[in-house]
DNA sequence: ATCTGTGAAAGCATTCACAGCC
DNA sequence: GGCTGTGAATGCTTTCACAGAT
């Protein structure tokens, strides 16, 4: 329930979390009910200590000496990631990102998370109507009916660049309570919301270096 | 020509110095072709200290007092980027999100990037001659023969998670130089070859994180 | 004896201050 | 004087070592 952290959290710990949850689901599945920081440190390719330690910032999860009980610390990552329910979005934009975006059927079955879309949003009217995934395609001036009736948590910004900050500021008025923001520029928005930045190619383009530069070696990982 | 690094980049840095080569081409394009660190900082939303340490990883650009001439810098970040040549690309993996990349035109025509696709491969017979984007869906045993034939620089993994190291084995042998992975698994492969993971999804993840905690904020940022 | 939880140390990235060149 | 390039300082993340619980 209550939340310990005073401190600021490292990105990358909520990044591992993730991946410590996939891993606790696995061996639930397995039928495994037992297991220790050791185990999932080498599950996730990680160090032990980092587990312990991403562990801690939010609270204590195991028992000295013995480990860690699969079924509580896969329920109490699941409570601090927020996997008891469901999230809905919009994605406003849609051009070919959010096109491709719309289309992909993975985040909503992700056995993890659920994602659910509930609409769609677009200013140009050549683009009303047009159907993706069950949804049509309405303008921007409906965005806040939508959110509200919805309760959408989440809006996706695909516009082009120069159009993202309006974008953010319909999302804004509209009520969402977070921004995933996929235009390259850096949002303006009020602090109650939280906004991530997310580079679609990023992956592409430090491959594209690393391949170019073969002495340099990548240390430093996940971020996407 | 000679790149000074004998340091390890910051992985940061390279995001960073995309987001500059756009400024700098948005500045060429406006006629404009002188520049200074504090100009791209304010466009980059970073500091100018940052901009200045980015740069001085790959070498002096500037001339002090002056700054920096657009044209210089612009083709410099180019080199360093690897953007004055094409990206022959395959992808592994013809489920929802290999599809889902294969039909995103988005990077084919970045105004930065050249990234082309040259095959498209999966194991599943009900698959073969799928089409997509004037590519036919190949047998897995033909990649090696496709990799030769179009100089295939990297391969893209978007095959389920227990299949990925077969895939990238497979990648290997046929000789490509550098694995983007989309699986949540860490790869293992030779030294020479450089692989990147992605995680898809690390945006709503986070962002569900931050609306469920808002009294966290997300200092570290980009990576993706 | 075992394995967690955590303060302290080490390792990196960012920020800073200023020396060095126009 | 102005602005870059860079060693030193700061701040954050990871690693470590060990105290503490069973």
């Amino acid at each position: 329930m209550s939340q310990k952290p005073l401190l600021s959290i490292p990105n990358a710990t909520i990044s591992r979390l993730v991946t410590y949850l996939r891993i606790l689901t696995s061996l639930e599945q397995k039928g495994i009910n037992r297991t220790s920081s050791d185990a999932l440190a080498e599950e996730a390719q990680v160090s032990a200590f980092q587990v312990r330690k991403d562990l801690a910032y939010f609270g204590r999860f195991g028992t000295r000496g013995m480990g860690y009980t699969v079924l509580t610390l896969r329920r109490e990552l699941q409570r601090i990631l927020g996997l008891n329910r469901r999230w809905n979005c919009v994605i406003v934009g849609m051009g070919r990102l959010g096109q491709a975006l719309a289309d992909y059927p993975g985040y909503m079955e992700s056995n993890l998370y659920e994602f659910e879309l509930k609409g769609l949003f677009d200013i140009d009217p050549s683009k009303m109507g047009m159907q993706l995934r069950g949804l049509s395609v309405q303008h921007i001036n409906d965005l806040e009916h939508c959110v509200r009736t919805h309760g959408v948590d989440m809006g996706f910004i695909t516009v082009p660049v120069e159009k993202a900050q309006d974008a953010a500021d319909a999302l804004t008025k509209a009520g969402v309570r977070g921004i995933l923001n996929f235009a390259p520029t850096a949002l303006k928005v009020s602090d109650d919301i939280a906004v991530e930045q997310v580079d679609f190619m990023a992956g592409m383009k430090r491959l594209a270096f690393y391949i170019l530069n073969p002495h340099l070696k990548a240390l430093t990982d996940q971020e996407e």
